[in-house]
DNA sequence: GTCTATATGCAGATAGAC
DNA sequence: GTCTATCTGCATATAGAC
């Protein structure tokens, strides 16, 4: 049998090189939209636009993948933030967890991945194919959200007139959106706009 | 002097197709994106491709006269909302002003007008030189609204703690990303979307 | 695996007839 | 004013050398 890279533990360079595909990929997705162009995540990662595709067969499967592991990212960080919370506690706490999970996936959106955050801006943008196959993560992402959302309102924490979907929407509106606005160099950090957004979707702007 | 059309109350033909392509672009940017071609807005105008170019210098000319019209929309129809319900009260109410300007916009957006769902929906999308020139409208419109929650705020309508702009903004998240989810054959009603925007963004989700 | 060079296709834009 | 026909430029994609 051939000594192959995959007996050792470090990756081969082929995959080496397509993580840093798809970091400059996210990268350039999070800052230029949809229409970033093939060259400029190239260049980012230190290769020629053809040499693009010895690991894609074209740039929407590259499209797809960022999606796919832009919700994936955000969901994992969400599901670890929650998990934390419930081992720190006996009783987990609905309202709480409900918090947790803004907080996480505003932050996971905001500054902790660029993949999370071209997730969120280009989402809206992408063709209909692409969309399409992007459905089912966003539905088993959204299943989370809703449990979330649904423990809640069973527990009587949230308002009983509240249609869950149209707040979960809503929500994410409001966090997604902080990626078409926040500028790190100003004066609001992170942290500070997902604690508005907290306070905002859970307790209102009114006193 | 001879006479032309503008002596009439009529609009010219030139007028009237100009109009008739916003309208296609309106509609076409709303459904499609930023990515929308010009044959099919040209079609859906009743009109060849390069006859555009008798109105329009350019996509980009026809881009950002589709977000200024979007931006001025909007702002008009939040400001007669508003304007009617000072009519109506002698003392205007800060957060009955605000709520009503939160359903004007979010209703704009949803179904009153493709010009205002067209902004929501590309002006995250648009090359920076469309984008630069767009800001001068937003701090207009953006000025509007500060001066809203400024009031409330001074009230002691608002919590004490709270971020205008981070309010601002996250509020405008919720109410523009509508135009990525709502669908007018599903159960939920844009007023019913509008009356949860309202609910959350000024009360909160939790009871 | 990555390079260079090139092909392909398409959307925006122009020219001139009507 | 709008049409048809055509040009141009650019981004994606391919081919073959290394």
């Amino acid at each position: 049998m051939v000594e192959t890279s995959s007996d050792t533990k470090r990756p081969t360079k082929s995959a080496r090189t397509r993580k840093r595909i798809l970091d400059a990929a996210a990268a350039e997705f999070r800052q230029a939209g949809y229409n970033a162009r093939l060259v400029d995540i190239a260049e980012r990662a230190g290769i020629q636009a053809g040499s693009l595709y010895y690991h894609f067969a074209s740039r929407e499967e590259l499209v797809a993948e960022i999606l796919q592991l832009g919700l994936a990212t955000a969901f994992a960080q969400v599901r670890q933030a929650v998990e934390e919370l419930d081992g720190s506690d006996i009783e987990s706490d609905p309202r709480r967890r409900l918090e947790t999970a803004i907080r996480a996936h505003t932050m996971a959106v905001l500054e902790q991945s660029d993949y999370a955050s071209a997730q969120a801006k280009i989402v809206g943008q992408v063709p209909p194919d692409i969309a399409k196959a992007h459905k089912a993560d966003q539905r088993s992402y959204g299943a989370y959200w809703n449990d979330l959302l649904e423990t809640a309102a069973t527990a009587g924490v949230l308002r009983a007139d509240l249609d869950l979907f149209a707040a979960r929407m809503l929500a994410f509106g409001a966090m997604n959106w902080t990626t078409e606005w926040f500028d790190p160099s100003r004066r609001l950090s992170a942290d500070q706009i997902a604690d508005t957004a907290v306070m905002m979707i859970m307790s209102g702007l009114a006193k």
